[in-house]
DNA sequence: CATGATTGTGGACTATTGTGGGGAAAAGTG
DNA sequence: CACTTTTCCCCACAATAGTCCACAATCATG
């Protein structure tokens, strides 16, 4: 289970260091892909193909799903984790997210986000705004 | 049951002293979240997991939920008890509450709470005054 | 009241982690 | 084939987090 936020930095190789804490949960492979809300997603191997399955099967009628399928599948990007425990990202995927040297890394229990500082921070600004309703929610999952 | 208050303090290494009697209760690992009304939520690693587990199924379609599984799981930190009752709460976390070096640590039954000590203070003299519209709230919920 | 155990706090030391960069191997290009 | 560019592997250094030890204050017990 990945939680937690971390501070990292790209280095001018375009190479991305993962928490210590994930490494051991993700094996030698990873998947980037293009997220959603303008960050990236990433996964392990493993459930990555289950993820990619399911997405394979939405209906190719619809065209929300079609674009979906296309953001997901087509820019996503199998990586080797070297033996510092760091992934490139490529050119492409940076640039989709707008990444620069500071960068958020975030684990969402089956997959890690990976931000740049910026948008994170105004993303998440305007989430705790809404905090309350947050609260609710809790309240209703039990807490 | 986590119950009471205690006054503990947060030495320069960002090291937080459990008191005593809760750490019996929470085996090795706590998870320490962004709380509500600008403290810090700490839970014990399982009760935690569950929660996760509930948050982690909200349907990635939903921007709603994203933002959600985001506050929760990503505000979140795993952290380990040291061998003399400790946690480290990292910066974001401190900051996040204000934390200076005097805090204190409340039990609410199945979770701990901390604050920085002058918010306390502020806060708990803001609902003693209003402790007679709290108690109507409360009666209304039926204790 | 005296003694010993437990608890809270601080600091030193060490292992791990984050970051940068050099250079070899591999891949692409004219 | 020569040359450039990219990717991977290695080493090095600084910063951080974890482990261990020490001491003072508090509490419990006889």
């Amino acid at each position: 289970m990945f939680i937690g936020e971390y501070a990292h930095t790209i280095d001018q190789k375009g190479r991305l260091n993962i928490p210590a804490s994930f490494r051991r949960m993700l094996g030698e492979g990873v998947v980037v892909t293009r997220g959603l809300d303008g960050c990236l997603f990433m996964y392990p191997r493993k459930a990555w193909t289950e993820l990619a399955t399911k997405v394979s099967q939405l209906p190719l009628s619809s065209k929300q799903s079609r674009a979906f399928a296309r953001l997901m599948l087509a820019g996503a990007r199998d990586a080797d984790v070297d033996s510092q425990g760091r992934v490139m990202i490529p050119e492409y995927l940076r640039e989709f997210a707008g990444l620069s040297k500071h960068v958020i890394v975030t684990g969402l229990y089956n997959r890690i986000e990976v931000w740049d500082e910026d948008a994170w921070n105004t993303y998440r600004t305007s989430a705790e705004a809404n905090s309350e309703d947050i609260a609710e929610a809790m309240a209703e999952l039990g807490v």
